[in-house]
DNA sequence: ATATAAATAGTCAAAGAAGGTCAAAAGTGG
DNA sequence: CCACTTTTGACCTTCTTTGACTATTTATAT
């Protein structure tokens, strides 16, 4: 028995191939066709279309509403931006993650000026109100985040 | 499906463009070419230009009334940068700080692809394992300590 | 002048149109 | 049986559209 997830999954890739990239969905629209509660959409996308499988989603609700799926790129200088991207993790600390901006900055994958403004945004300083415990988490998840924009 | 408070931002921005900062329309005029009601152009522009997005509205009632939109001219780009940065307090909404970058961007004292890693970096996704309710502190924090970066 | 009509714009809340979250229930493979 | 994945559903949040009612300004008739 073909699972709905799998089926969901592969007609949204199959969009993305078709447009080159991108499928701009509607959830409703999508559980109906298939049949399913929408949240189900929410699922497909939240365990298929995540930033390690390599995807980058954006959504708005409200009256003409959408949800944007878009592949990121796979040439060559993006296999090696995504493999760091990956090496990140879903933890980080403000060493390392200085470290890897540093070698992004060093392979000519962002500026320095990216850097800085980067390295900004995962200092302790930025992250000083999280409650220690999970400020690794969220300067993985900023780290990750900042990246991704920059190849999507 | 587009949504029609869109097209109708994109119009009076329009107009703004083509008139070098200013748009001076009618309300009941522009509902009626995009066929709504009267109150939709409000919201569209309460919405859309606000003096966060860095416009001022002026109107007047009575026969030959109309809604003027003001782009707000900046004489010192510096000093609206210092002043924006003060005035970001200790917490913020993704959606105020958006408008915040986007108005950086406009007005040109950073990049557009300064404000794409910004706006990542302060996004609601990237913040999602915060424990909710001290988001926004820490929105705040990350927000100010990237633009003191760029001048420091 | 004054009252009244006409022409505008403003406000606010309800209805409508999406999408998001989270946990329980159901299914599956080992 | 156990751990993991999928399916479902109840409830929440955000954004847009609509319309009834209000406020202000200008025009017109007395």
């Amino acid at each position: 028995m073909a699972r709905l997830t799998d089926v969901i999954e592969s007609f949204i890739k199959e969009i993305i191939n078709e447009t080159g990239g991108e499928a701009e969905i509607q959830r409703n629209a999508l559980a109906l066709r298939f049949n399913c509660v929408p949240s189900q959409i929410n699922y497909v996308i939240g365990t298929r279309f995540t930033t390690e499988h390599g995807y980058f989603v954006e959504s708005r609700r409200g009256g003409g509403g959408h949800i944007k799926i878009k592949q990121i790129a796979i040439s060559k200088p993006y296999n090696m931006f995504m493999h760091l991207i990956l090496s990140i993790g879903d933890s980080i600390s403000e060493h390392a993650a200085t470290a890897h901006i540093n070698n992004f900055v060093d392979y000519m994958l962002i500026t320095p000026r990216d850097g800085i403004i980067m390295k900004a945004a995962i200092g302790s300083k930025a992250l000083k109100s999280s409650n220690s415990g999970n400020t690794d988490a969220i300067r993985a998840d900023i780290l990750k985040n900042m990246l991704m924009r920059l190849i999507v």
